[in-house]
DNA sequence: CGAACCGTATTACTGAAGTAATACACAGTG
DNA sequence: CACTGTGTATTACTTCAGTAATACGGTTCG
């Protein structure tokens, strides 16, 4: 189980909300996969300077939104994706790349459907630059 | 001038962004009119028991919307509807938000079909955030 | 000019969110 | 049982966004 995890101490994001999104990325994009243990926490607040309670405090909110999985005492483990799970879990991870670009459409008047015209028109651009 | 504004002071939305959200709708409504004068900062601070520079904060951040228009040491004023141009601008913006989701969907693999349905739920979500 | 408005820059206070220190409960192994 | 590993409940500290107190500069009108 490779801890591939950095923490950003300056750029305003909790460091347990960086934890929950890399790991969620991890999973989405199947570096970490279902069954698979999870590092430590203390383990990980030693590579990472942190305090365990804060590892704590991401795998115990991963827990609650299913991503993970634990059993007394014993490591946690990613959750098995049975199958639209994966799929849910991708969404996730976008969604929030999405929830950005929607504050930023309200924040500047843009309607809706323009909005969602000007989305369209970038993924078809991103389409042509990967042909 | 009406100066229909509420603030909720126990729902965790700071006083200065629900002034700013409210401004913005009563403009979008119709209620405040371009050219029209806004309530003083004093006169707002005193009916909403907040303090000035509360009120001040969020005209502030209004004006450098382009929401609000100021002259130097006179009432702040509705700025007139924004022509063609601005809306240009808004939109390449805008398009910066939606090409970094673009991008990280294209990472997850997820197709461009579900990831405009999803960027459709967001917007959606977004407009029922009132409390 | 000076008074009475206007907005706000600067500073300070405060409550809540994020983090850490400590101590405790459960599981596996001998 | 003792020992070492796991996660975490409780408590306390620390930082910072949000707000307020104060004081100052510009505009208008007499």
């Amino acid at each position: 189980m490779p801890p591939v995890l950095v923490i950003d101490h300056h750029n305003g994001v909790p460091a347990y909300r960086q934890l929950m999104d890399q790991i969620k990325f991890q999973i989405a994009a199947g570096v970490l996969k279902p069954g698979e243990e999870m590092e430590s926490t203390r383990a990980l607040s030693a590579s990472l300077s942190l305090n365990p309670m804060t590892i704590s405090k991401a795998y115990g909110l991963l827990e609650r939104e299913g991503v993970l999985e634990r059993r007394r005492g014993q490591t946690l483990t990613v959750r098995a994706a049975e199958g639209g799970q994966a799929a849910a879990a991708r969404a996730e991870v976008l969604r929030k790349a999405l929830e950005a670009a929607a504050t930023t459409a309200r924040q500047l008047g843009v309607s809706d459907g323009e909005a969602l015209r000007l989305f369209k028109e970038t993924l078809n651009a991103h389409q042509h630059e990967h042909d």
